[in-house]
DNA sequence: TCATTATGTGGTAATATTGCCACGTAAATG
DNA sequence: CATTTACGTGGCAATATTACCACATAATGA
């Protein structure tokens, strides 16, 4: 039961990493490609050191990776999954769906959840 | 593009929606079956009124549904689809899954309920 | 070495969120 | 009608978030 709030707040942590505007587009960006600060900086009107913050942000959860290359430090989506959890989220915000059984955006097996017992435990 | 920022902060909007612990769960509960505000109130040791006030933040962002029984107020999942979104950003989080591409992250069947026994306090 | 370029950090003011308390309302019941 | 039960709201204090500015650091090259 402690485990089981524990995983929910996990949870939102991850999805707090992506429920902003700048965040939710860095992650957008770099599900296509692997991009520099300056570059990603480039996509918004915000001040540079602003968009360095929400990266970090990022790297801290796990969403991104980082690496340097000389200058540049390259950023990198690491959550590979939350790119089409996105795609998901746009499905819904633009069809305004109710119900999408019939739509699909992802996570394939996500099937067994047993985990859930532990609540109790 | 003034649309593409719209669109941003839509989506945006709706994953805070749930990025926030007690309402991840709600979603989550809600996902099983109606419920409600006393019973879903039931699952956490926060006041009444707060969980009431979660409840009509996601009901003004379209994510719940809500209508009168009697001296109820039933509560139920609208965006379907976030249940099985929440099933992947979880697989995420307990796999700590660097590389999902493989995967799919299906709004599809979300049916599978195990059923989640009630809080045990 | 010095200047330049790309990034990160600390500090901070403006805002937004969160949760509780005190009430107010609506429906069911006696 | 009076009570009880289930909910919602307004208000407010404690936090948390966000974005900017002023700097500090690392790599690169003249």
């Amino acid at each position: 039961m402690k485990k089981q709030e524990k995983l929910q707040e996990e949870k939102a942590a991850i999805l707090k990493g992506i429920a902003h505007p700048v965040r939710l587009r860095v992650v957008e960006a770099l599900a296509k490609r692997e991009m520099c600060v300056c570059e990603i900086a480039e996509l918004f009107n915000f001040d540079r050191t602003t968009i360095s913050k929400h990266l970090s942000l990022m790297k801290g959860l796990g969403i991104l990776d980082s690496r340097k290359d000389g200058l540049n430090v390259m950023y990198s989506l690491r959550m590979k999954c939350l790119a089409s959890l996105l795609s998901c989220v746009e499905k819904v915000v633009l069809g305004q769906e109710v119900d999408m059984s019939a739509l699909f955006c992802g996570c394939g097996s996500l099937s067994n959840n047993d985990r859930e017992e532990e609540l109790n435990a």
